[in-house]
DNA sequence: TCTTGAATTGAACGGGCATTCAGATAAGTT
DNA sequence: AACTTATCTGAATGCCCGTTCAATTCAAGA
Protein backbone atom coordinates (compact mmCIF):
# COMPACT_ATOMS: atom_id res chain seq x y z
CA UNK A 1 0.00 0.00 0.00
CA UNK A 2 1.26 3.55 -0.69
CA UNK A 3 -0.86 7.00 -0.30
CA UNK A 4 -3.45 6.97 1.83
CA UNK A 5 -7.56 7.44 1.75
CA UNK A 6 -7.88 11.37 2.65
CA UNK A 7 -4.86 11.70 2.54
CA UNK A 8 -3.42 15.70 2.03
CA UNK A 9 -0.86 17.59 2.46
CA UNK A 10 -3.47 20.62 4.24
CA UNK A 11 -3.66 17.53 6.87
CA UNK A 12 -0.78 15.55 7.07
CA UNK A 13 1.61 18.73 7.47
CA UNK A 14 -0.21 20.99 10.22
CA UNK A 15 -0.87 17.43 12.49
CA UNK A 16 3.38 16.78 12.07
CA UNK A 17 3.91 19.93 12.98
CA UNK A 18 1.31 19.75 16.45
CA UNK A 19 2.74 16.11 16.82
CA UNK A 20 6.29 17.16 16.67
CA UNK A 21 5.32 20.64 19.28
CA UNK A 22 3.74 17.87 21.68
CA UNK A 23 6.55 15.27 21.95
CA UNK A 24 9.52 17.93 22.34
CA UNK A 25 7.88 19.93 24.52
CA UNK A 26 6.92 16.90 26.65
CA UNK A 27 10.22 14.66 26.21
CA UNK A 28 12.99 17.01 24.62
CA UNK A 29 13.83 17.86 21.06
CA UNK A 30 16.97 14.98 20.98
CA UNK A 31 14.81 12.68 22.60
CA UNK A 32 11.86 12.65 19.86
CA UNK A 33 13.07 10.10 16.96
CA UNK A 34 11.58 11.15 13.80
CA UNK A 35 9.59 7.51 13.93
CA UNK A 36 7.82 8.66 17.25
CA UNK A 37 6.55 11.44 15.33
CA UNK A 38 5.58 9.67 12.71
CA UNK A 39 3.51 7.11 14.67
CA UNK A 40 1.72 9.65 16.65
CA UNK A 41 0.47 11.33 13.32
CA UNK A 42 -0.27 7.76 11.69
CA UNK A 43 2.44 7.59 9.28
CA UNK A 44 5.19 6.13 8.10
CA UNK A 45 8.72 8.08 9.02
CA UNK A 46 9.87 8.51 5.58
CA UNK A 47 6.60 10.58 4.83
CA UNK A 48 7.64 12.97 7.20
CA UNK A 49 10.19 14.20 4.95
CA UNK A 50 7.80 15.71 2.24
CA UNK A 51 7.03 18.41 4.98
CA UNK A 52 10.19 19.18 6.41
CA UNK A 53 14.02 19.17 5.29
CA UNK A 54 15.10 17.19 8.04
CA UNK A 55 14.68 17.43 11.94
CA UNK A 56 16.27 20.42 12.83
CA UNK A 57 14.58 22.16 10.53
CA UNK A 58 11.06 20.96 12.18
CA UNK A 59 12.46 22.58 15.01
CA UNK A 60 13.82 25.99 13.77
CA UNK A 61 10.09 26.31 12.22
CA UNK A 62 8.42 25.47 15.05
CA UNK A 63 10.16 28.06 16.94
CA UNK A 64 10.84 30.74 14.49
CA UNK A 65 6.99 30.90 13.72
CA UNK A 66 5.76 30.86 17.56
CA UNK A 67 8.65 33.97 18.01
CA UNK A 68 7.18 35.73 14.66
CA UNK A 69 3.29 35.09 15.94
CA UNK A 70 4.63 36.46 18.94
CA UNK A 71 5.97 39.86 18.21
CA UNK A 72 2.76 40.13 15.56
CA UNK A 73 0.09 39.57 18.48
CA UNK A 74 2.55 42.23 20.94
CA UNK A 75 2.13 45.09 17.77
CA UNK A 76 -1.17 44.76 17.72
CA UNK A 77 -1.66 45.61 21.51
CA UNK A 78 -3.38 48.88 21.75
CA UNK A 79 -1.34 51.92 22.41
CA UNK A 80 -1.07 54.07 25.56
CA UNK A 81 1.28 56.45 26.92
CA UNK A 82 1.14 55.53 30.54
CA UNK A 83 4.26 53.90 31.68
CA UNK A 84 2.49 52.12 34.14
CA UNK A 85 -0.28 51.44 31.71
CA UNK A 86 2.10 50.21 29.49
CA UNK A 87 3.81 47.75 31.68
CA UNK A 88 0.59 46.63 33.24
CA UNK A 89 -0.83 45.78 29.59
CA UNK A 90 2.84 43.81 28.68
CA UNK A 91 2.78 41.79 31.85
CA UNK A 92 -0.76 40.53 30.99
CA UNK A 93 0.02 39.83 27.18
CA UNK A 94 2.94 38.39 28.31
CA UNK A 95 0.88 35.98 30.74
CA UNK A 96 -1.72 35.14 28.82
CA UNK A 97 -0.04 34.36 25.72
CA UNK A 98 2.15 31.95 27.21
CA UNK A 99 -0.40 30.89 29.16
CA UNK A 100 -2.23 29.78 25.52
CA UNK A 101 0.61 28.16 24.19
CA UNK A 102 2.42 26.14 27.07
CA UNK A 103 4.49 23.92 24.36
CA UNK A 104 5.49 26.37 22.09
CA UNK A 105 6.59 28.73 25.00
CA UNK A 106 8.46 25.43 26.62
CA UNK A 107 10.30 24.79 23.37
CA UNK A 108 11.26 28.33 22.81
CA UNK A 109 12.92 28.33 26.12
CA UNK A 110 14.26 25.11 26.38
CA UNK A 111 15.45 23.78 22.85
CA UNK A 112 17.63 27.20 21.85
CA UNK A 113 20.60 24.85 22.52
CA UNK A 114 19.36 22.35 20.28
CA UNK A 115 19.40 24.69 16.93
CA UNK A 116 22.33 25.21 14.34
CA UNK A 117 24.77 28.26 14.74
CA UNK A 118 22.25 30.21 12.57
CA UNK A 119 19.52 28.61 13.13
CA UNK A 120 20.15 29.79 16.80
CA UNK A 121 21.14 33.54 15.78
CA UNK A 122 18.14 33.86 13.64
CA UNK A 123 15.61 33.65 17.09
CA UNK A 124 18.18 35.01 19.06
CA UNK A 125 17.43 38.14 17.27
CA UNK A 126 13.69 37.77 17.40
CA UNK A 127 14.13 37.04 21.11
CA UNK A 128 15.95 40.64 21.41
CA UNK A 129 13.41 42.57 19.79
CA UNK A 130 10.53 40.83 22.14
CA UNK A 131 13.10 42.36 24.77
CA UNK A 132 13.70 45.58 23.36
CA UNK A 133 9.98 45.97 24.03
CA UNK A 134 9.82 45.76 27.46
CA UNK A 135 13.22 47.88 27.86
CA UNK A 136 11.65 50.34 25.96
CA UNK A 137 9.00 51.11 28.24
CA UNK A 138 11.06 50.69 31.26
CA UNK A 139 13.19 53.72 29.99
CA UNK A 140 10.64 55.91 28.85
CA UNK A 141 8.70 55.15 32.26
CA UNK A 142 12.10 55.94 34.22
CA UNK A 143 12.69 59.01 31.82
CA UNK A 144 9.35 60.42 33.13
CA UNK A 145 9.66 59.93 36.54
CA UNK A 146 7.22 57.16 36.97
CA UNK A 147 9.60 54.41 37.28
CA UNK A 148 12.75 53.39 39.44
CA UNK A 149 15.04 50.17 38.96
CA UNK A 150 18.42 49.40 38.95
CA UNK A 151 19.57 48.65 35.66
CA UNK A 152 17.10 48.39 32.56
CA UNK A 153 19.04 45.72 30.68
CA UNK A 154 18.70 43.13 33.64
CA UNK A 155 15.55 44.63 34.87
CA UNK A 156 13.88 43.78 31.19
CA UNK A 157 15.29 39.80 31.72
CA UNK A 158 14.56 39.57 35.43
CA UNK A 159 11.05 40.76 34.72
CA UNK A 160 10.86 38.74 31.69
CA UNK A 161 12.26 35.57 33.90
CA UNK A 162 9.21 36.29 36.38
CA UNK A 163 6.62 36.46 34.08
CA UNK A 164 8.01 33.17 31.90
CA UNK A 165 8.42 31.36 34.85
CA UNK A 166 4.50 31.38 35.41
CA UNK A 167 4.28 28.31 32.90
CA UNK A 168 5.94 26.00 35.33
CA UNK A 169 3.70 25.55 37.49
CA UNK A 170 0.32 27.61 36.93
CA UNK A 171 -2.05 24.50 35.76
CA UNK A 172 -6.05 25.11 34.40
CA UNK A 173 -8.79 24.73 36.90
CA UNK A 174 -6.63 25.27 39.78
CA UNK A 175 -6.68 27.33 43.20
CA UNK A 176 -5.62 30.52 40.89
CA UNK A 177 -7.23 31.69 37.54
CA UNK A 178 -6.09 33.03 34.95
CA UNK A 179 -7.45 36.83 35.64
CA UNK A 180 -5.99 36.11 39.13
CA UNK A 181 -2.50 34.97 37.96
CA UNK A 182 -2.52 37.83 35.66
CA UNK A 183 -3.04 40.53 38.04
CA UNK A 184 -0.94 39.23 40.43
CA UNK A 185 1.93 39.22 38.15
CA UNK A 186 1.20 42.65 36.66
CA UNK A 187 1.30 43.79 40.01
CA UNK A 188 4.71 42.23 41.13
CA UNK A 189 6.19 43.87 38.00
CA UNK A 190 4.73 47.37 38.30
CA UNK A 191 5.91 47.16 42.08
CA UNK A 192 9.54 45.92 41.37
CA UNK A 193 10.09 49.27 39.18
CA UNK A 194 8.77 51.19 42.67
CA UNK A 195 5.42 51.67 41.13
CA UNK A 196 3.13 51.61 44.22
CA UNK A 197 -0.16 49.45 44.00
CA UNK A 198 -3.68 50.03 45.71
CA UNK B 1 46.71 -3.14 27.86
CA UNK B 2 44.15 -2.91 30.46
CA UNK B 3 44.90 -0.46 33.64
CA UNK B 4 46.42 2.81 33.18
CA UNK B 5 49.14 3.77 34.93
CA UNK B 6 48.07 6.52 37.77
CA UNK B 7 44.63 5.09 38.13
CA UNK B 8 42.76 5.65 40.68
CA UNK B 9 39.17 5.46 41.53
CA UNK B 10 39.57 8.80 43.92
CA UNK B 11 40.97 10.36 40.31
CA UNK B 12 38.57 8.56 37.46
CA UNK B 13 35.29 8.98 39.99
CA UNK B 14 35.44 13.10 40.13
CA UNK B 15 36.69 13.18 36.67
CA UNK B 16 33.39 11.39 35.14
CA UNK B 17 31.34 13.41 37.18
CA UNK B 18 32.90 16.80 36.09
CA UNK B 19 32.75 15.88 32.21
CA UNK B 20 29.41 14.65 32.85
CA UNK B 21 28.18 18.08 34.44
CA UNK B 22 29.90 19.83 31.87
CA UNK B 23 28.58 18.29 28.81
CA UNK B 24 24.90 17.54 30.04
CA UNK B 25 25.13 21.34 30.88
CA UNK B 26 26.18 22.13 27.36
CA UNK B 27 24.77 19.75 25.27
CA UNK B 28 21.98 18.25 27.15
CA UNK B 29 21.57 15.04 28.93
CA UNK B 30 20.13 12.91 25.79
CA UNK B 31 22.29 14.10 23.47
CA UNK B 32 25.79 12.78 25.54
CA UNK B 33 26.53 9.79 25.06
CA UNK B 34 28.17 7.86 27.59
CA UNK B 35 31.31 7.61 24.69
CA UNK B 36 31.82 11.23 25.11
CA UNK B 37 31.79 11.43 28.50
CA UNK B 38 34.38 8.59 28.70
CA UNK B 39 35.82 10.43 25.68
CA UNK B 40 36.35 14.04 27.82
CA UNK B 41 38.06 11.68 30.66
CA UNK B 42 40.41 9.61 28.42
CA UNK B 43 39.07 6.38 29.15
CA UNK B 44 36.61 3.75 27.14
CA UNK B 45 32.97 3.99 28.01
CA UNK B 46 32.94 0.37 29.43
CA UNK B 47 34.87 2.04 32.54
CA UNK B 48 32.40 4.17 33.53
CA UNK B 49 30.32 1.62 34.28
CA UNK B 50 32.25 1.02 37.72
CA UNK B 51 31.73 4.16 38.71
CA UNK B 52 27.97 4.49 37.92
CA UNK B 53 25.18 1.71 37.47
CA UNK B 54 23.76 3.71 34.70
CA UNK B 55 23.69 6.85 32.53
CA UNK B 56 20.50 7.76 34.55
CA UNK B 57 22.00 7.06 38.02
CA UNK B 58 24.71 9.51 36.84
CA UNK B 59 22.57 12.43 35.83
CA UNK B 60 20.24 12.10 39.27
CA UNK B 61 23.23 12.16 41.55
CA UNK B 62 24.64 15.06 39.95
CA UNK B 63 21.26 16.83 40.55
CA UNK B 64 20.51 14.89 43.92
CA UNK B 65 24.29 16.27 45.07
CA UNK B 66 23.20 19.86 43.96
CA UNK B 67 20.01 20.57 45.48
CA UNK B 68 21.76 18.61 48.83
CA UNK B 69 24.71 20.94 48.91
CA UNK B 70 21.94 23.90 48.33
CA UNK B 71 19.76 23.50 50.82
CA UNK B 72 22.83 22.53 53.17
CA UNK B 73 24.29 26.16 52.51
CA UNK B 74 21.23 27.41 52.82
CA UNK B 75 20.85 26.20 56.09
CA UNK B 76 24.45 27.18 57.03
CA UNK B 77 23.37 31.02 56.93
CA UNK B 78 23.28 33.58 59.67
CA UNK B 79 19.85 33.82 61.15
CA UNK B 80 18.22 36.87 61.05
CA UNK B 81 14.56 38.64 62.30
CA UNK B 82 13.57 41.12 60.25
CA UNK B 83 11.80 40.00 57.31
CA UNK B 84 13.53 42.84 54.94
CA UNK B 85 16.95 41.53 55.69
CA UNK B 86 15.90 37.85 55.49
CA UNK B 87 14.93 38.49 51.88
CA UNK B 88 17.86 40.49 51.26
CA UNK B 89 20.36 37.83 52.36
CA UNK B 90 17.83 35.01 50.72
CA UNK B 91 18.34 36.91 47.36
CA UNK B 92 22.02 37.44 47.34
CA UNK B 93 22.60 33.83 48.85
CA UNK B 94 20.40 32.70 45.72
CA UNK B 95 22.37 34.95 42.80
CA UNK B 96 25.81 34.24 44.79
CA UNK B 97 25.28 30.27 44.55
CA UNK B 98 24.05 30.10 41.04
CA UNK B 99 26.61 32.26 39.62
CA UNK B 100 29.47 30.10 41.22
CA UNK B 101 27.67 26.84 39.62
CA UNK B 102 26.00 27.63 36.84
CA UNK B 103 26.53 24.17 34.88
CA UNK B 104 24.65 22.02 37.97
CA UNK B 105 21.91 25.20 38.30
CA UNK B 106 21.46 24.64 34.52
CA UNK B 107 21.13 21.19 34.76
CA UNK B 108 19.28 21.52 37.92
CA UNK B 109 16.10 23.21 35.97
CA UNK B 110 16.56 21.97 32.45
CA UNK B 111 17.02 18.12 33.10
CA UNK B 112 13.70 17.45 35.12
CA UNK B 113 12.47 15.94 32.50
CA UNK B 114 15.13 13.21 31.53
CA UNK B 115 14.41 11.86 35.06
CA UNK B 116 12.58 8.33 35.64
CA UNK B 117 9.29 9.28 37.91
CA UNK B 118 10.51 8.07 41.05
CA UNK B 119 14.19 9.95 40.39
CA UNK B 120 11.93 13.24 39.65
CA UNK B 121 10.03 12.76 42.57
CA UNK B 122 13.24 12.74 44.67
CA UNK B 123 14.49 15.71 43.21
CA UNK B 124 11.28 17.62 43.71
CA UNK B 125 11.01 17.35 46.98
CA UNK B 126 14.53 18.59 47.64
CA UNK B 127 13.21 21.87 45.65
CA UNK B 128 9.84 21.75 47.19
CA UNK B 129 11.92 22.06 50.62
CA UNK B 130 13.76 24.86 49.07
CA UNK B 131 10.85 27.17 48.01
CA UNK B 132 9.09 26.37 51.23
CA UNK B 133 12.25 28.34 52.83
CA UNK B 134 11.38 31.98 51.03
CA UNK B 135 7.90 31.11 51.34
CA UNK B 136 7.99 31.02 54.78
CA UNK B 137 10.11 34.33 54.48
CA UNK B 138 7.32 35.91 52.65
CA UNK B 139 4.28 34.60 55.26
CA UNK B 140 6.38 35.45 58.35
CA UNK B 141 7.14 39.11 56.80
CA UNK B 142 3.28 40.04 55.55
CA UNK B 143 2.33 39.18 59.26
CA UNK B 144 4.86 41.40 60.63
CA UNK B 145 2.72 43.80 58.01
CA UNK B 146 6.51 44.65 56.51
CA UNK B 147 5.60 42.46 53.38
CA UNK B 148 2.53 43.10 50.93
CA UNK B 149 1.81 40.60 48.00
CA UNK B 150 -0.90 38.82 46.25
CA UNK B 151 -0.53 35.42 47.21
CA UNK B 152 2.21 33.57 48.85
CA UNK B 153 3.05 30.45 46.70
CA UNK B 154 2.79 32.56 43.62
CA UNK B 155 5.32 34.78 44.65
CA UNK B 156 7.77 32.86 45.80
CA UNK B 157 7.55 30.93 42.65
CA UNK B 158 8.07 34.14 40.69
CA UNK B 159 10.70 35.69 42.88
CA UNK B 160 12.82 32.50 42.37
CA UNK B 161 12.18 32.85 38.37
CA UNK B 162 13.33 36.29 38.46
CA UNK B 163 16.27 34.91 40.83
CA UNK B 164 17.49 32.35 38.53
CA UNK B 165 16.65 33.68 35.32
CA UNK B 166 20.14 35.80 35.98
CA UNK B 167 21.82 32.43 35.14
CA UNK B 168 20.31 32.76 31.58
CA UNK B 169 23.09 36.29 31.10
CA UNK B 170 25.77 37.15 33.41
CA UNK B 171 28.82 36.19 32.24
CA UNK B 172 32.12 37.29 34.37
CA UNK B 173 33.83 40.20 33.55
CA UNK B 174 30.27 41.84 31.49
CA UNK B 175 29.24 44.90 32.51
CA UNK B 176 28.09 44.61 35.66
CA UNK B 177 30.33 42.92 38.65
CA UNK B 178 28.76 40.01 40.73
CA UNK B 179 27.74 42.58 43.07
CA UNK B 180 26.13 44.58 41.33
CA UNK B 181 24.01 42.31 40.07
CA UNK B 182 23.28 40.85 43.76
CA UNK B 183 22.22 44.40 44.87
CA UNK B 184 19.98 45.14 41.90
CA UNK B 185 18.39 41.54 42.18
CA UNK B 186 17.79 42.04 46.09
CA UNK B 187 16.21 45.47 45.54
CA UNK B 188 13.99 44.14 42.92
CA UNK B 189 12.85 41.52 44.93
CA UNK B 190 12.15 43.79 48.20
CA UNK B 191 10.34 45.88 45.71
CA UNK B 192 7.58 43.13 44.34
CA UNK B 193 6.74 42.68 48.26
CA UNK B 194 6.76 46.16 48.63
CA UNK B 195 9.55 47.24 50.84
CA UNK B 196 10.64 50.81 50.08
CA UNK B 197 14.33 50.86 48.64
CA UNK B 198 16.59 54.01 49.43
C1' DT C 1 -12.70 6.89 -18.14
C1' DC C 2 -8.05 7.80 -18.43
C1' DT C 3 -4.11 10.15 -17.10
C1' DT C 4 -1.19 12.63 -14.23
C1' DG C 5 0.95 13.76 -10.09
C1' DA C 6 0.51 14.05 -5.02
C1' DA C 7 1.02 11.18 -0.99
C1' DT C 8 2.82 7.33 1.23
C1' DT C 9 5.01 2.85 2.13
C1' DG C 10 8.55 -0.24 3.42
C1' DA C 11 12.89 -1.59 3.06
C1' DA C 12 17.45 -0.37 3.20
C1' DC C 13 21.86 2.30 4.57
C1' DG C 14 25.49 3.40 7.58
C1' DG C 15 26.17 4.61 11.96
C1' DG C 16 25.76 5.50 16.93
C1' DC C 17 23.54 4.09 21.19
C1' DA C 18 23.82 1.99 26.33
C1' DT C 19 25.40 -1.75 28.41
C1' DT C 20 28.05 -6.20 29.43
C1' DC C 21 32.05 -8.92 30.22
C1' DA C 22 36.18 -11.83 29.75
C1' DG C 23 40.76 -10.73 29.75
C1' DA C 24 44.75 -7.81 30.70
C1' DT C 25 47.58 -4.74 33.46
C1' DA C 26 48.93 -1.70 37.17
C1' DA C 27 48.73 -0.67 42.20
C1' DG C 28 49.05 -2.04 46.65
C1' DT C 29 50.03 -5.51 50.22
C1' DT C 30 52.49 -9.06 52.27
C1' DA D 1 59.34 -10.90 44.79
C1' DA D 2 54.85 -12.89 44.79
C1' DC D 3 50.16 -12.30 45.20
C1' DT D 4 45.79 -10.02 45.35
C1' DT D 5 42.72 -6.73 43.86
C1' DA D 6 41.35 -2.44 41.79
C1' DT D 7 41.08 -0.48 37.33
C1' DC D 8 40.49 -0.45 32.51
C1' DT D 9 40.29 -2.26 27.60
C1' DG D 10 38.18 -3.76 23.52
C1' DA D 11 35.06 -6.37 21.42
C1' DA D 12 30.53 -7.82 21.18
C1' DT D 13 25.21 -7.57 21.71
C1' DG D 14 20.98 -5.97 20.27
C1' DC D 15 18.64 -1.93 19.36
C1' DC D 16 17.35 2.59 17.55
C1' DC D 17 18.74 6.60 14.88
C1' DG D 18 18.00 10.10 10.65
C1' DT D 19 17.56 9.91 6.06
C1' DT D 20 16.85 8.13 1.16
C1' DC D 21 14.28 6.13 -2.58
C1' DA D 22 11.98 2.94 -5.86
C1' DA D 23 7.59 1.23 -5.99
C1' DT D 24 2.79 1.81 -5.14
C1' DT D 25 -1.76 3.70 -4.57
C1' DC D 26 -5.08 7.23 -4.26
C1' DA D 27 -7.14 11.93 -5.73
C1' DA D 28 -8.41 14.94 -9.00
C1' DG D 29 -8.63 17.11 -13.48
C1' DA D 30 -9.41 16.36 -18.54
Amino acid sequence: MARKIGSSSEITGPRIRDAALRLFARHGFASVSMRQIAAEVGVQAGALYLYTADKQALLFDLMQDHMTDLLCALQALPQCSDPAAQLDQFARFHIGYHLDRPDAVFIAYMELRSLSADNFAAIESLRRRYEDHLQGILIEGAAKGRFIFGDAKMTTLALIAMLTGVTNWYREGGRLSRADVQTLYADMALRAVSVAIE
